[in-house]
DNA sequence: TTGAAAGCGTTACCAA
DNA sequence: TTGGTAACGCTTTCAA
């Protein structure tokens, strides 16, 4: 178990062996003799031998670790996530390094660096919240270092991507509401830089089209993520003359705390008014009235962005492609299911 | 920011001097002239250069890498243990490369076998419940292998250990159930191999003979956090002829799953049955009436551990010691509080 | 099918 | 205070 000691050149010697041979064959090269092959595989199995990653990067200009940037490692969402990659990178013999941004975009920038500098083959991220600069991402790019992103991408870095269709998301959950019976919808809406928190309001919209219902301006409320400010925005919105009779909020957190302030109000849900959350968090079944969501496949998008990942060490010079992820709505007590 | 194409000897030839110079004035040697320092230095700052880690680490047999194994990575707990980890590790130079042992003693051997093998420096881990087999643990210690294990130890294994006061933790949640008015007390403990376990045993029955309650032996449930089995310990609790009248539960999500569990069975928290659970986690706050729960510094654990292992770096052969970090009582509605 | 030897980018010993 | 050089453990070209 001890941190190997022994070196390819012990196990040449003990076989009677070159070294070049021994490396050849543990590598399984179609030039060494299958007798060969075998007494070298079983004595380094019996010894437990194992390659020694620097010397091996060094030679070959790989790391074999892939590094992973994520704007918070303590989040469920991303935690999973760094876990799917985990389960297909891993077998891959690929190790995998963890960064956090922290949701700055400077840190998120210092991050890159120090991993790249770390020699990671590649990277996956999924960007934070207020980054705008992105140059030095389409610098690495061009040199040919394969960087995926996931989730929360950026239009303007063309790379391969594994995103969710938030558009359909949006509409579901509002097409949803629409069908328990809302006609005045609310929404708590995340921060307008990030191109899923638009393309939520393009579902939304278009949802409130095609039932022939109008979006009320003052009830889209932007950058309605902050969980000190919810309660307010809450309390406003059930103040008015005609208040929603449905609130879809960016996240689930969001919806939480809009939920508990609904109650402390003595407002009850869903009969007064439903609400709908993102991301299908284990809250959403401890709170009651139990709380309906839209399900992100975050853990498959993982695997998928690592499998991006794989398919690009294997062959450079791809085409970047984009793995649009569908979501499913999950009906609960909140929205009357 | 590409991944650096320059080396060490392009620099020397740049600068007139020789590798070894440079490499010296890189690591600020005292052998070097100031000013010989001050060149190289701002050429490599302006070059951006940075050596090359597997070089490095090939000839000094360093990786500057450190190993983290925690049983699961997306569970908050430990998802805020590595973020703790980091904060510490990464100004001192260190990366971080995470294994998971899904609970598994096997899987924990195979990610501590790997991790050895990509040649970290050292290993931080939290056990997984079901591990017996730690002998590969002590092998590496043997060999001066820095090892250190926080929150969920072994007391099998001899090293450097950030934990919890465990004993004194049960017995808060125990003396403050008493408090309350709780005289016949159940316990869904945890798989007893822990010693975390076994000492939060020891806490409860301190406490309950502090205060000249019994330990009722059958109120006692020991490998009660298996999520499925929660529902039929606590009807069974419930349906004894002398029920108990509080709870003590391993962690929140027993304690929420025992809640919701008394809620279906339409049995009054905390009037009939006080609750209280261990950990703090976010959704104690979400479930109604709250939970209370003891909280564990699980960051500044991170962080401590993370201490400990630049300590030894620092200078090997140290005596393992042991940090013991308090907690705190947050008392809420499921205590009557 | 196998072996010899060069070289990846550092560090560290020995000289100067 | 600085330079030359061997060595870390592996891969890979060239030769046999």
């Amino acid at each position: 178990m001890l941190p190997q000691k022994k070196t390819i050149e012990d196990l040449a010697r003990e076989l009677n062996l070159s070294k070049s041979t021994v490396s050849r064959a543990l590598h399984d090269s179609y030039q060494i003799g299958e007798d060969t092959k075998q007494k070298v595989h079983s004595l380094a199995d019996k010894w437990g031998f194992q390659l020694n990653p620097q010397a091996r990067g060094l030679k070959t200009h790989r790391s074999f670790t892939l590094g992973v940037v994520v704007p918070e490692i303590a989040h469920k969402y991303f935690s999973s996530a760094i876990s799917g990659i985990q389960q297909v990178v891993l077998p891959a013999g690929y190790n995998v390094l963890i960064g956090q941004a922290n949701e700055s975009a400077e840190q998120e920038y210092k991050v890159v660096r120090q991993l790249v500098a770390s020699r990671v083959d590649g990277l996956i991220m999924s960007l934070s919240g207020q980054t705008y600069y992105h140059e030095y991402l389409q610098a690495l790019l061009k040199d040919g270092f394969p960087v995926i992103m996931f989730d929360r991408v950026s239009d303007e870095v063309d790379c391969s991507k594994v995103i969710i269709d938030h558009e359909a998301a949006a509409f579901k959950a509002i097409e949803h509401l629409i069908e328990q019976g809302c006609r005045r919808i609310a929404h708590l809406s995340g921060p307008q830089v990030l191109s899923i928190a638009q393309n939520r309001i393009k579902g939304i919209k278009r949802a409130l089209k095609a039932h022939d219902l109008p979006l009320i301006p003052e009830f889209l409320i932007e950058n309605g993520t902050n969980p000190e400010h919810t309660p307010s925005h809450i309390e406003w919105l059930m103040q008015q003359p005609n208040p929603p009779d449905g609130i879809s909020c960016f996240n689930d957190d969001v919806a939480i705390n809009a939920l508990l302030t609904l109650k402390k109000a003595g407002i009850p849900v869903p009969d007064k008014v439903k609400i709908i959350g993102f991301n299908n968090e284990k809250e959403c079944v401890v709170i009651e009235p139990n709380l309906s969501s839209i399900e992100h496949p975050v853990v498959e998008m993982g695997k998928e962005a690592t499998r991006l990942f794989l398919k690009y060490i294997e062959k450079p010079n791809q085409k970047p492609q984009t793995i649009v992820f569908d979501t499913s709505l999950i009906v609960r007590q909140s929205t009357g299911g």
